[in-house]
DNA sequence: AATCTTCTTTAGAATAATTATAAACAAGTA
DNA sequence: TACTTGTTTATAATTATTCTAAAGAAGATT
């Protein structure tokens, strides 16, 4: 449980003013026990059902992308037509459930260390993500 | 180097007519001797410069659907504004070179086995594929 | 070959996620 | 308070993809 007050300072500590919306945002996002994986308009219609309080969709849009520019979200590659956000930002691995559209942690001693054997002269590793895709 | 013959040998025992347009979608797309990373855009311009010929957006993204549900493509997960395809549809991973937008082939001996030691009731594994992100 | 049926192509419209715009507004600062 | 800068917002623009329905081509039937 984290408090307004700790969003507000941990906002200003970002460079990012506290408005009410990202204030709102962050309590929909981070004041909760488990990984949290979200489209956009998941988020949208929880802050309408969580807070009671209007926001446009340009926001969440604008917010989703200052947090994760910041480091406090994660993309997931997943092909869908929209794109999945994780509140997880440390290095894992997910199941996508097909039928569901849900994404599912799975931590890296479910996955095991991955050796990538190969390398392309010039480029580094910038991160290494295992999907496994469920079905019925 | 495969021939238009069987080009429209293998069209008729999928039950796809060898239309004129499904045929340069095959020459452009298999005739190669590696695996072809692509998007509908790629494809659509390699069709007008190697074959000279017209075709349209829509004919291309009806036969990339068609191709890809008959199991001669695979698409790849990757959050992107477009969706990429590839014409190896085994089993296996990729590098994404993420300034170049390009994927790259992983053979599974480059990655190693890959033992998911978590499990969802009800649910089993489609798939499992590991995206390397290259920087820089 | 002529006819008939079914599948395919096509241009263009529709859809939907995302991004851009620019004016109103709020936060921080002096 | 006045000023500056960052943020929100409604709305428009953009873009990949899908849909539609009419025209055309392929395969089957006579
Ligand atoms: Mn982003
Ligand atoms: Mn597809
Ligand atoms: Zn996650
Ligand atoms: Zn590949």
């Amino acid at each position: 449980m984290t408090s307004k007050q700790e969003f507000i300072e941990k906002l200003r500590n970002s460079s990012l003013r506290p408005t009410k919306q990202r204030i709102n945002i962050c309590e929909v996002l981070f004041n909760r026990d488990k990984t949290f994986h979200f489209t956009i308009s998941d988020l949208f219609n929880l802050i309408k059902d969580k807070t009671g309080e209007k926001i446009s969709l340009a926001t969440v849009y604008n917010t989703v992308h200052a947090f994760h520019k910041k480091g406090y979200l994660k993309e997931i590659p997943i092909n869908s037509n929209q794109t999945y956000f994780d509140t997880n930002v440390t290095d894992h691995h997910h199941f996508f459930d097909v039928k569901e559209e849900k994404l599912i942690d799975l931590k890296n001693e479910d996955v095991g260390p991955i050796e990538i054997q190969k390398s392309i002269p010039g480029k580094k590793i910038k991160s290494v993500e295992v999907l496994v895709k469920l079905e019925d």
